[in-house]
RNA sequence: GGGGUAGUGGUUUAGCUUGGUAUGAUACGUGCUUUGGGAGCAUGAGGUCGUCGGUUCAAAUCCGACCUACCCCA
């Protein structure tokens, strides 16, 4: 258990240094526990995991309902297998956990932990595959990924052990893949409304996209640094994969094709991007559809009214609960301040108080989290104008995340005194003059947008003509 | 990958220069009084001083390696 904060003057301010605000924040809220004494691993702790929880529920609905199957594949991965796709080797051999021994004895094939799970599965996919039936074959999976991370870990960021969302889809032709990755696009667009998490769609360079694939998109958000925060990816393989691994059907003409594949992952920064997009000085601030605990009602008792506050209370709560609305009634023997700061902290979108002087008018005080206005509304009636202003909150939570975002990219006609914000240029096209942009600000070329912005400009290094821009900034 | 800073009850912190088993706050347990923005008093419990090794009669303290966290640079 952590010690509240004591003192507003102990957080850090988020816009001031936005790192140490990140770290501070994530332990004091209790959504992780970074003592464990392994690098880049750390526990999840009962209210980091329900909110990954929430997360992971909203990620299965959604892929339920689009026709994917959950499945669960081996953690261990046999080096010959790994080995197959030559680019994906090259990209993740520098960040695998190899498991090398089983007790005293050295093992013949060593044993790899998944960084991702495509060679895991697709040798079995190759079985699964038959003819043009079997397709198209959609899956996913929520599993932890290990990657040996050279660079600064950090909590939900950057970890060695990640939990790991994973979709893998087979498909008959490379046409039937593209409307998969549109697909994903609309899934991503609904399970962002409830985040509140604006974003980006960008296509990651050639030379920056993932080991095997045909073209990546990498879902960013921008930080408050104005670092990019990449959320997920979704990528293309085309027959990239299944020529190696084997993943043919029999079409209806007899003829053996390789499928085309594709596959969208996101992890557990959505966590962190939760919370480094919507928190504030205060502490977190959750969106209600992730929020365990949507509304909290804390009695102000009073001597010689303690009972028949406490009694009001406990029936304010029930009818919250059965209008389906996730509200937790605070009982605990603290002053009702010490409770008000300890549910801002932990990013509780709605607050009811119920005294004496609101019980007498017949009305409870009401306060927002994201706003922090307070308000009295009328007893009647209390389940629905809570879940009115709970929609509200997450109405305004994306609108306010996505004015910030956009406030945080600017557009640029030169490399020279850039800004701190993510900037937006005119882009030629040729590696050259890509390559030529990230040595020149000492950036990275986060991607080129998938939705046509309509831009036309000049490339910022070699003055041609361009209707693409491209987007640059720091990874965080 | 390179450089730097740090690690002492749950948290935070004094002690380290000049070696002799550790200070305070906070949080926690108990009791009473309180309760509309972080309550008060009393009392109690909580420590392999990151790990391993070295020096020494004696190490939180000096030396070395490692682990972990954080910062800066590529």
């Amino acid at each position: 258990m952590y010690t509240p904060l004591t003192l507003e003057a102990d957080i850090m301010k988020k816009a001031e240094d936005f790192s140490e605000w990140y770290n501070e924040i994530v332990e004091e809220a209790n959504l992780t526990d970074k003592r464990y004494p392994v690098k880049g691993m750390n526990v999840w702790t009962p209210y980091g995991w329900k909110i990954m929880r929430a997360i992971d529920t909203h990620i299965r609905e959604e892929f339920d309902s689009t026709g994917h199957d959950e499945v669960c594949f081996p953690l261990l991965i046999p080096e010959d297998q790994f080995a197959k796709e030559k680019e994906h080797i090259k990209g993740f051999d520098a960040e695998v956990f190899w498991v090398t021994h089983a007790g005293l004895t050295p093992l013949d094939v060593k044993l790899l932990l998944r960084p991702t799970s495509e060679t895991a599965m697709y040798p079995i996919f190759s079985l699964w595959v038959r003819s043009h039936a079997d397709l198209p074959l959609k899956t996913y999976q929520i599993v932890n990924t290990f990657r040996y991370e050279t660079k600064q870990t950090r909590a939900f960021i950057r970890v060695r052990e990640i939990h790991f969302f994973e979709s893998h889809t087979c498909h008959a032709d490379f046409e039937d893949a593209e409307r998969q990755v549109s697909e994903d696009y609309d899934i991503l667009k609904r399970l962002a409304r409830k985040w509140c998490l604006p974003y980006k769609l960008l296509k990651r360079t050639d030379w920056d996209k993932f080991p095997g694939a045909a073209y990546t998109v990498g879902i960013d958000t921008v930080l408050p640094n104005g670092r990019t925060l990449q959320l997920g990816s979704i990528h293309q393989y085309r027959d990239n994969f299944s020529k190696p691994y084997e993943i043919k059907y029999e079409d209806d003409d007899g003829q053996h094709r390789y499928a085309h594949q594709t596959t969208f992952g996101m992890s557990e920064r959505l966590v962190g991007a939760v919370v480094a997009v919507h928190g504030d000085d205060k502490g977190l601030v959750l969106p209600p559809d992730i929020a365990t605990i949507q509304i909290v009602v804390v009695p102000v008792l009073a001597k010689g009214a303690t009972e028949a506050v406490s009694e009001a209370a406990s029936k304010l709560t029930d009818e919250l609960r059965q209008a389906g609305i996730r509200a937790h009634l605070d009982e605990r023997d603290i002053r009702p301040g010490a409770k008000y700061y300890d549910w801002e902290f932990k990013g509780v979108p709605l607050r009811l108080e119920l005294g004496v002087r609101d019980m007498d008018k017949g009305m409870v005080t009401v306060v927002r989290r994201d706003t922090g206005k307070k308000q009295q509304i009328s007893r009647k009636g209390v389940a629905d104008s809570a879940k009115a202003a709970l929609g509200a909150i997450s109405e305004d939570m994306l609108a306010i995340a996505q004015t910030t975002m956009d406030g945080r990219i600017e557009t640029v006609d030169t490399l020279d005194h850039l800004p701190d914000s993510m900037v937006r240029a005119g882009w030629c096209g040729s590696e050259e003059c890509g390559h030529k942009i990230e040595d020149i600000t000492q950036r990275d070329i986060i991607g080129t947008p998938i939705e046509d912005e309509g831009f036309k400009g000049l490339c910022v290094v070699c003055g041609k003509p361009t209707t693409t821009p491209v987007y640059v900034a720091k990874a965080m």
